[in-house]
DNA sequence: GACTGTGAATGACTTCACAGCG
DNA sequence: CGCTGTGAAGTCATTCACAGTC
């Protein structure tokens, strides 16, 4: 039924470390740190020592033995393992204030992501720009994703209409999805979806406050 | 060390899966749907059905063999879980564009979320109203905060700002937040931190692009 | 016959703990 | 010495598989 056997190189755990350790090691390069101990850099996370090892090791970078790790070496390592050593041209789909505010957010730079493309179906938003990219029609999805490449959308449009844009996307030759409507999307094999759930993730919050509090 | 064990009745996994299934449920209610198998429920839901039938057995939310389990039954049961049969009063911090967005979202009805409170600390933007709600000065926190009986709070403020907003919400007596911001808060024991990194999540699409196509 | 609820098996991630290097 | 890198052990979650119920 699987196929051939997907190589995953990297616990999903740890893969999802990786941006807030970069993101460390890039506030510790700034601040003129240049070595660091998996120690005093765990500790600083607010994760384990042994753990942040462990991560280390499944990309191969090494540290020394008696001094640590170099924060320019890991920086750039784990940048290279995320695959940001390359442009990543990026699709907002939908336009309203939650849409617009992800278009206008500056700090995808860093990151090498680039926001090439914003659509909405109301074509009254058609032509409106947002950060010097004009939006354009979902339907026109086919062919802006084309020309600019764009491999990764953002959903931020209605949950009612979430799964018709997933659909539509997946068809525009996009395979990568990242979701802010609370609905399961169905996409076929192949295409990766993320859940961004702000509901949900405050629904998390009120049940732990009474498990853990009063 | 661990002083009296806290007792962890559900698995955090489990937990992050419940407002998943609520959704789905509420959506099979609305439906007409008054009764599913762990087997029709999961495909819906791109889970495994034991997996589905232990997160329920955890909750002590029993089917019925050989005929499945009460719609209504497993959508109130959900909800009671995880707290939201009462009012959670809400606070957003930071009015940019990302703030104003998750201030005027008006899903959280439905979860019994209410914004009750929105801080900035630009004195142009203190008066301003979002939804029906004031936005107030950050140093007016601790009195907007005890006066509305505020447990949850958003931090949507720009990365450098987000540590003293924290350390701001926990001395106005919040326990609880999600922050939007690309770093890693220090909170003392007891508060509860959930992030929430959208580019954090685009660069782990960007990973998962590479390892499983080309 | 259809489906639940759950021990037992498996698998995945984390942590320990220490040999070995600089 | 200090600190890494990693087998081995431990912990936690998922999946299997089936006895038991309706």
């Amino acid at each position: 039924m699987e196929g051939i056997a997907r190589q995953r190189i990297l616990p999903l755990e740890t893969l999802s470390r990786l941006p807030v350790y970069r993101q460390k090691l890039r506030q510790l390069r700034e601040d003129g740190v240049d070595t660091v101990s998996s120690l005093e850099l765990a500790k600083q996370l607010g994760v384990g020592d042994a753990q942040l090892r462990r991560d280390l090791s499944y990309l191969r970078l090494l540290g020394r033995p008696g001094r640590g790790y170099g924060v320019r070496h890991l920086e750039e390592g784990i940048t290279r393992a995320l695959g940001l050593d390359r442009r990543w041209p990026l699709a907002i789909v939908g336009c309203g204030s939650l849409g617009t505010a992800l278009a206008r957010y500056e700090g995808y730079a860093r990151d090498n992501l680039v926001v090439t493309a914003i659509f909405d179906i109301d074509p009254a938003k058609v032509g409106k720009k947002v950060r010097s990219v004009t939006v354009s029609h979902i339907d026109e999805a086919p062919r802006v994703i084309a020309e600019t490449g764009v491999e990764l959308a953002v959903i931020a449009v209605p949950s009612s209409a979430a799964q018709h844009v997933a659909d539509a996307m997946v068809r525009a030759g996009v395979t990568a999805l990242l979701n802010f409507a609370p609905v399961a999307l169905a996409v076929p094999a192949g295409v990766i979806v993320r859940q961004m759930d702000i509901s949900a993730e405050l629904q998390i919050l009120a049940h732990l406050k009474i498990v853990e509090n009063g």
